[in-house]
DNA sequence: TCTGGGGTCCTAGGACCC
DNA sequence: TCTGGGGTCCTAGGACCC
């Protein structure tokens, strides 16, 4: 049997947990720039606001029914999902953490020793105890029904206590009848509409659809996800530990026009991306970059371009790849546009280990001592040090009107406590 | 005025090889 | 006019996920 245990509406719990005045109000969390909600709380759905909403459009809204917004607080999140993570991984030796808010956990054999449904509450319990975050598991032979199993799960929480189980041919076709064909984990918005136009309409119609068909207009990925949703082991597992692309891309505040703007921009994409490199022991050999301007507005001239530079020595280091990120948006960089988003993405990854080592090597022996010393003081000092290509003095700014406080990760900034007692007055 | 960011996998078709 | 058969590798693009 697989599980799959799913944080509630994770962001916006993640702030309730420091700021328990939130619980039953509606909370949405903005994207970067405060642009989009990204999550809402149970009572900002029920208002209406959509996932991906632009906030500008909402804001009447959020002020008539108070809805509290918060920018989002990776630090906060990042860090409370490891918390709850590393609690899940001790309820079984398998585990998978598919996201920043979803595991699934491999129970083979379990069954034959606890009650899943009372081994899943346990869970829940020590979950929320733990971590002050409310979850939701959903039990099922196979990772496809398992999902199926933790949308009811959530869906009649007040019945189900947050815990589904699959485990017959009955509730297995039961809970296919239920689930609406767009909800199925891995049909997208294209094939929804696709299987409409046939009438299939659920989950369980998905299932009794000749295989040929399938693997026809839906490849091998909508065959296996067929099968696995039938009931028949396919999907696995995955180890995912190291990426196999990295990518750093980010819309601008405001509209930019001039070469030195955007490259300025996207040497520091290249030398974020260089460090996460570094983080995971991997060098890479191709770089690519791209720009554009604003889509949606539909009045200004628009372009957009995108280049892959390749490397010929793999490499991690930041001063190589933003050498190379800049070679390529000088080739791509147009004049007389305004830009609005630029990125880069490091692809083509090797371990650092099996480095090539070539007779003609490009890099300098130098950059690896010089890049760890780096790292080594970024974290210390707080990103101080950069490269030239960044300018040092301009202080670029993502729009984060509504940040939270980072109570778990920065001791300046965790939650004071005032109180008085026999011996006077302290501060915790 | 204001509209996110970061990933994965598969397929078709072209270039190239013998 | 007529022009084989079988591979591999790479890339762009499309689909999906959170």
């Amino acid at each position: 049997m697989f599980a799959l245990v799913d944080c509630n509406n994770f962001y916006a719990s993640c702030e309730r947990v420091f700021n328990p005045a939130l619980n039953g109000k509606p909370v949405v969390v903005l994207s970067n720039n405060d642009g989009c909600v990204i999550a809402r709380s149970n009572e900002a759905k029920a208002l209406g606001i959509p996932m991906g909403a632009p906030s500008f459009e909402y804001e009447i809204l959020f002020v008539k029914y108070k809805v509290n917004v918060f920018s989002s607080n990776y630090a906060l999140y990042g860090d409370m999902s490891t918390r709850v993570m590393n609690i899940l991984s001790t309820y079984s030796p398998d585990i998978e953490i598919y996201s920043i808010d979803e595991a699934f956990l491999k129970l083979e054999g379990f069954e034959q020793h606890y009650n899943l449904e009372v081994y899943s509450k346990e869970i829940i319990q020590n979950v929320t105890r733990s971590t002050g975050i409310p979850i939701s598991i959903g039990i099922a032979p196979t990772k496809s029904l398992a999902k199926v199993a933790n949308k009811i799960a959530k869906k009649f929480s007040l019945r189900t206590g947050g815990t589904y189980v699959i485990d017959s041919e009955d509730k297995i076709k039961k809970g296919l009848l239920w689930t609406k064909i767009g909800d199925v984990w891995g049909i997208g918005r294209q094939h929804e509409k696709r299987l409409q136009k046939i009438k299939v309409h659920n989950a369980w119609e998905f299932t009794q659809l000749p295989n040929q068909w399938v693997q026809k207009e839906m490849s091998i990925v909508g065959l296996r996800l067929k099968r696995d949703l039938s009931g028949e082991r396919i999907l696995d597992l995955e180890d995912a530990a190291i990426k196999k692309n990295i990518a750093v891309t980010r819309s601008f505040e405001k509209m930019y026009s001039s070469f030195e703007d955007i490259r300025e921009r996207v040497a520091t994409y290249a030398g974020k991306a260089a460090e996460k490199l570094r983080r995971q022991n991997s060098c890479c050999s191709m770089i690519y970059v791209f720009l554009h301007t604003n889509g949606f507005r539909e009045d200004l001239p628009q372009y957009r371009a995108n280049i892959a530079v390749h490397i010929p020595n793999p490499t991690n280091s930041s001063i190589e790849l933003i050498k190379a990120a800049i070679t390529g948006l000088e080739k791509i960089f147009k004049k007389g546009f305004q830009y609005k988003k630029a990125g880069i993405m490091v692809m083509n990854l090797t371990p650092a280990s099996q480095r090539q080592l070539s007779l003609f090597t490009a890099e300098n022996p130098k950059h690896q001592t010089l890049m760890k010393t780096i790292d080594r003081l970024n974290i210390r000092e707080n990103q101080k040090v950069k490269f030239a290509g960044q300018d040092l003095d301009r202080t670029w700014k993502m729009k984060q009107e509504k940040l939270s406080k980072r109570y778990t990760s920065c001791l300046n900034e965790v939650i004071i406590i005032n109180c008085s007692d026999s011996f006077g007055d302290r501060t915790f």
